[in-house]
DNA sequence: TATGTAATGTACCATTAGGTTAATTATCTC
DNA sequence: GAGATAATTAACCTAATGGTACATTACATA
């Protein structure tokens, strides 16, 4: 199986090969999110992604000039991808409610499925954020994370079922966090607290869980009587 | 300065010295947890460790081994610190809101004062938990947690005071979730959406909202009529 | 079709860093 | 206090790994 496949690349790569600079970039930022997700950036071995790619270790010395603008360029490339599947989901501002319930929902099984993003977050967080490039570009890709949910929160206040006084960043901010822990988490809660969470109904529940949870901190005046 | 630094540590060691393999072991625990916790397990150089201790990289070896080895000690020893740590906080249940703020209030605290854990755990999880050990030790060390909660709602319940039906579980995993996120998350998420979350006050208003949001959801039951 | 340039393959290098060897010094026990 | 054992030092080893030199192949263009 795996002489006849590496077999199959030789003859491929012999017989005329065709330039392809874009294809060949493409090729390499994959093979190294799946590297750096899964090792982190000292983690991540070169030779480990070159394994990966169509191309050679020269390549990626060639196209990205040492292991640090490799890495650049993957956090960048995750990032924007991620904020451009975000904006593929359509909200109905007349319905503030369920325009929430549903960002939330869609956030919690996001976040899910994208776990090489999760921990490539985790990572950069972990090098307090170095890699992140120019910082207004960074804010920018980001910025319409929060511009969503000001719009569901201003229709909602507006038509008088939120309560006011909140700001979208914090609401954001406790969405994320959630929805974030969730994927980020999972491995030491679970050891320290059981699976229960984590089985496919546990899932579920938590996620109505976090919905109920920020909506009725929307619709509520908190209790501050100490009791 | 430097110099006679040094000089003073040769002397130490060339008069008479004694054997204490105990304060040994801490102080090498200490200077591996600051270097795991800042670079990450493949990130940490034994060698840079060895320089931080008052003792020889032989001496690592000697007591633990490999590197990963040191490093499952430290994770070990952080996570039993970090929970009886916690235990040192008292809780009045006769006054369930109270308690669950206070508690809540002390593990933002926590958190922040001990982001060399949070990153642990951050590191940990990348590794997906791999180093945690025997999982039923793990799991006793931090079984108190959750008790602490529940025995909270459990009053509060009684009390009359909160809702029924809800797990001990997910509100730990809530106040967890969101008080490790704001320490985890800060580098990434300051960049993304400013820093106003992580000044002093921003801070205060954070901690704030997370007792807000926690009580409420523990005081009223949700809306789940999508409007 | 000649030529300069971009893209690719192969072999190699230098250093780092985890780990070890073997000798030395303190401590314990009988 | 003698011999055995535990703790410590300093120098050393080797595989792995990030990075490079150089030759070669495709391609655009004039």
């Amino acid at each position: 199986m795996l002489c006849c496949m590496t077999e199959n690349k030789e003859k491929k790569k012999r017989q005329g090969w065709k330039q392809n600079p874009e294809a060949v970039q493409e090729n390499i930022l994959e093979a190294a999110l799946e590297e750096f997700a899964e090792r982190g950036f000292a983690g991540a071995r070169i030779n480990l992604i070159a394994d990966k790619t169509d191309t050679s270790k020269r390549m990626i010395y060639y196209y990205f000039g040492d292991k640090e603008g490799l890495y650049r360029r993957v956090i960048e490339k995750t990032y924007t991808d991620t904020r451009q599947g975000e904006l593929a989901l359509e909200l109905d501002l007349s319905k503030p409610q369920e325009a929430l319930r549903k960002l939330i929902t869609f956030t919690f099984n996001h976040h899910r499925k994208h776990s090489d993003f999760i921990r490539l977050v985790m990572i950069e967080n972990i090098h307090q954020g170095r890699h992140l490039g120019e910082k207004q570009h960074f804010a920018d890709i980001n910025a319409p994370a929060i511009q969503r949910v000001k719009e569901i929160y201003s229709a909602g206040v507006e038509q008088g079922v939120f309560r006011r006084g909140l700001s979208a960043e914090q609401l954001h901010w406790q969405i994320s966090a959630m929805c974030f822990f969730n994927v980020s988490n999972q491995a030491t809660f679970g050891a320290a607290f059981g699976d229960q969470l984590f089985t496919p109904t546990g899932q579920k529940e938590l996620c109505q869980t976090i919905e109920d949870t920020v909506l009725t901190f929307l619709l509520h005046e908190p209790d501050r009587l100490l009791k």
